[in-house]
DNA sequence: AGAGATTGCTTAACCGGATAAGGGAACCTG
DNA sequence: CAGGTTCCCTTATCCGGTTAAGCAATCTCT
């Protein structure tokens, strides 16, 4: 009881296994009648063509890879990746592609792991998310001369195809409402210093906080986990000088932040305004609900596939600039009680 | 500049394609010294096996699929899936096998994935989760004859494989623990109650309850996001016989509750106990920090994995049961103000 | 030393499709 | 009615591996 192949439709047909292979693919070279007789027997028997046969004759494989390079508890509480990989696949499966998900330990895992899926055929092509600072798995997909698309902005990705948001943009939309707002001393809890979009948040916060002459700008970075946004939080509000706003780079540590500030007994927003990166039903549920930097993450993830899916067909695409993340305000933020009437 | 062959490493180390076959595959056939030199040149020009090529010979594909059906945003929110998937993954690429994702809108899509997959030797075979009551896919995958792993309960597994832990013992243990502090109105506010691990617990609840003569048992359902639990906390607590107890099942709506108890002046643990289901780093930056149930979800996905790989290695197993859920108590539990002196 | 076993390699065939090239019959054209 | 097209289907070959079977040369045993 095997699975049947064009060779077990061709003899109850009567005809060769190329006529099958042309009336199945919609190639002509039969006639209708024998087109349609064929394809009933396929339907009957319960035919499908077998995809390593087919990626033998030269086809794609038909799936893209993406790798994932941070520890489980982090990528559990990191809703980012669930909606990218959700947008991904709307994408994908409209153009009837798989997903190949690895999550990897560090990048020379990672790399490995696109040499061999690229050198045994099991991918047409790849997503990076999260480049460092002189990402080496730059320069290896280069030369593997695999079609991939780097989520993240192009200052880092070199010669490859890069999908991006201006984060720039956000952080200073952000830190010119809190500066509206009367906000002076504003502190920003940041993720790993190695990441490229950090290293460019933390400069446009630098820049920003500068151009408006703002007291301090001080930025803490962490592994984006609430224990070390809490820390982190704890630390700056216990100081003499404290923050009257924070920017945290996830909704997570904003989450944390928000029970310290509540732990030591300051009003949020009176005392503190909190400000979380990308929202998720998490920011809306807690009180007061987080003003987030909002972004359409899923759409996001489509953007970065179609992207992929053009590069394998072979066209020469430049990138996608998708649109920034905006800001909701909800009630985290507001005034500082200092500059109150 | 296409990708090596052993045709071409046959080439240059003067033998047939067979021998190279032989020496790369630590078969007899070959003496020492030619295999050495096979495997330098096969190391040398960076030869990797083609897995469709292998595929083709009966060889399996060396992946197994994942089909997860459920909303991005609701996806993302759950800390369970990627910690599930990290932890198969944990197991799968310690034998070199692949995991394909795809995120469906409904099972009649993820039966119609299945098919396709196993009918085109995709995968090897797969991991069914969010098992419902009289499910459809259990009786299509078996007629499939495709190993399958059912994260779930046996009684809703059929004649396929499950893996599963007891939420019977947990839920019981839970109510058992907050009776003994002296609650006797316990609400649980459940997800969504076609899943048979929700009736399971609902079930289990009803009996505890029962068992322990408490005054009252309610049960909601909801779709697992926080809106839905605030909401369903509001309702509880304006009631007037509200609950001094309420078990969530999941943590992002115990949060939303614990932000609803605080939003009504009621103190917790004092006015109400919090218990949430599945510990996250999440249940642990909020104040007061919730009492969990907490599994080890990445192990829970490893054994998972273990178990598809020795089916698909046609051992014949027959299930695997994971430890339950412990309670992991924090400040969100503690015995109702009305009990105190 | 001759029969038999072992070693080390070969050729041939196969997996399930795609594709190039070929060929017979019908049909059209001048 | 020869010659050219078109239609519809065939045979042959290929993709990159695996596997069975074959066959010299060498080794082993009596």
């Amino acid at each position: 009881m095997k699975r049947p192949t064009i060779a077990d439709i061709a003899r109850r047909a009567g005809v060769s296994k190329v006529a099958v292979s042309y009336a199945l693919n919609g190639q002509p070279g039969v006639s209708e009648a024998t087109r349609a007789t064929i394809v009933a027997i396929a339907e009957e028997i319960g035919w499908r063509p077998n995809s390593a046969a087919r990626a033998l004759n030269g086809a794609r494989a038909r799936s893209i890879g993406l790798a994932l390079c941070r520890p489980a508890r982090i990528l559990g509480m990191e809703p980012f990746f669930m909606e990218l990989i959700s947008g991904i696949q709307d994408e994908l499966s409209a153009q009837s592609h798989a997903l190949m998900l690895q999550v990897v330990r560090d990048h020379t895992e990672e790399i490995d792991l696109y040499r061999r899926w690229w050198g045994e055929g099991r991918i047409d092509g790849a997503i990076l998310v999260d480049l460092h600072l002189s990402d080496p798995r730059v320069a290896v997909v280069e030369s593997l001369r695999m079609p991939v698309v780097v989520i993240g902005h192009p200052s880092g990705s070199g010669p490859l195809t890069p999908v991006w948001s201006d984060d720039s943009a956000a952080v200073r939309e952000t830190v010119q409402y809190l500066a509206a707002l009367g906000h002076r001393r504003i502190a920003r809890i940041a993720g790993l210093p190695k990441l490229v979009h950090t290293v460019l948040r933390d400069r446009a916060f630098a820049e920003t906080c500068a151009e408006l002459a703002l007291d301090g700008h001080v930025v803490v970075h962490t592994d984006y986990t609430g224990e070390q946004g809490a820390r982190a939080t704890r630390r700056l509000l216990s100081a003499p000088d404290r923050p009257s706003a924070i920017v945290y780079d996830n909704d997570i540590m904003a989450v944390a932040g928000l029970s310290v500030a509540q732990e030591l007994r300051l009003d949020v927003p009176g005392d503190l305004s909190i400000v979380a990166w990308d929202d998720s039903p998490l920011s809306q549920v807690v009180r007061p609900p987080l003003t987030a930097l909002s972004r359409d993450i899923p759409a996001y993830g489509a953007h970065a596939a179609r992207t992929l899916m053009s590069l394998i067909a072979g066209e020469h695409v430049p990138g996608f600039e998708d649109a920034a993340a905006q800001l909701t305000t909800r009630g985290s933020t507001g005034a500082p009680a200092s500059s109150r009437p």
